[in-house]
DNA sequence: AGCATAAACGGACTTTACCCCGCTTAGTAT
DNA sequence: ATACTAAGCGGGGTAAAGTCCGTTTATGCT
């Protein structure tokens, strides 16, 4: 009995969830986030939607699901690649290294990201790898602040939330390199001794 | 010719957006802000859906419309109330102040904003008034920072962001003054000269 | 191989936001 | 008063998310 999943995902289920992600990423890319539907994306998968729905539970999760490889990438240069992103430089730079790169990477993929916030209810701080993160590296930074829990989240929200929440996407904006720029700022203020 | 609008809101619009009004402010407290449907709403008031998409354009508008009385109360308040929250206070201490009010008042009708989020389209980040005030204040503190438009960007987000994208808002959780400590810390030291 | 069973499947059904457009009416000019 | 017209109104229609449940099938056991 071979353990590919942490035991009851079937076969079929399996196949399934593969092209029904593959299928997604060709919409996607072909019509935009906006145009990509549930009953559509169940009928040019050649499935039903009960299955569609079964596999994602919700619109927002299946482009959380096409995120995931792409997140998990992201997250082992960010736990083990070189520094200043990766271990090895100072938890200020780590910080600065972070969110230059966070930028880049919700900049990248802004339209798919947009689309999966679940709108009906909110992201649990805990399971924000950013917030996660920046915790840490917060903790390490030895700065004389009681809550950095709190401190973290609202520092998560300073990095991702413009990109998510406020800044409209226009193309030829240079708001990336700015976002960066002012997060560095705020980092490196906020860490001063 | 009496001018109650600028210019071309007939008077039984503007008693129907009144009534309306009314009628979903009943709901909402009756009900909550989920179950408060266009249809509903509608058949509420005694009339029909056509008249109050009509009126407030999309389900979101409903609560925003909602919200504006109150948030401009909140307005004058800071506009030109007494200090440290209205002018009179330094810069910096009335960044402070800001932050937790506005974190009070976000909390108070979390519900409501939350609801008035339009899932579809960012918020432009020069509408809101929490942008521009901090970008005021931030301007009057004297930062040597170049693009401070981004700064107050990033620091409305982390004043609103966890309360409209992360927290889970459960009752009896001090949120509320962890996030107005935390705010008053991250404004302290990003005005440090 | 045959069986039992939990998992997966499909698609009709429900709900809700939002659109459309022919009809009605407030406001105004004569 | 009357007539004109733009704004407002109503409610049936559409599209899309999410639910339900009867049917099918993969899988481990004997």
């Amino acid at each position: 009995m071979p353990f590919g999943r942490p035991r009851g995902e079937r076969a079929d289920a399996a196949r399934n969830r593969e092209h029904l992600l593959a299928v997604a990423r060709e919409m996607l890319a072909e019509l935009g986030a906006e145009k990509v539907t549930m009953d559509g994306l169940a009928e040019r998968a050649g499935l039903g939607k009960g299955t569609v729905f079964r596999r994602f539970g919700t619109r927002a999760g299946i482009f959380a699901a096409l995120m995931d490889d792409t997140e998990r990438a992201f997250q082992v240069r960010v736990l083990s690649g070189p520094p200043p992103l990766g271990p090895g430089a100072g938890p200020v730079e780590r910080l600065v290294a972070y969110g230059r790169e966070r930028v880049d990477f919700l900049f990248e993929h802004h339209a798919i990201l947009r689309a999966a916030l679940d709108r009906t209810r909110p992201i649990p701080a805990e399971t924000s790898m950013s917030a996660l993160h920046i915790r840490m590296l917060l903790g390490q930074a030895g700065l004389d602040v009681a809550d950095l829990d709190t401190l973290a989240t609202q520092l998560t929200a300073a990095l991702e939330g413009p990109l998510l929440l406020y800044v409209a996407m226009t193309e030829e904006s240079p708001a990336d390199e700015r976002l960066a720029d002012s997060w560095q700022v705020l980092v490196e203020r906020v860490c001063r001794p």
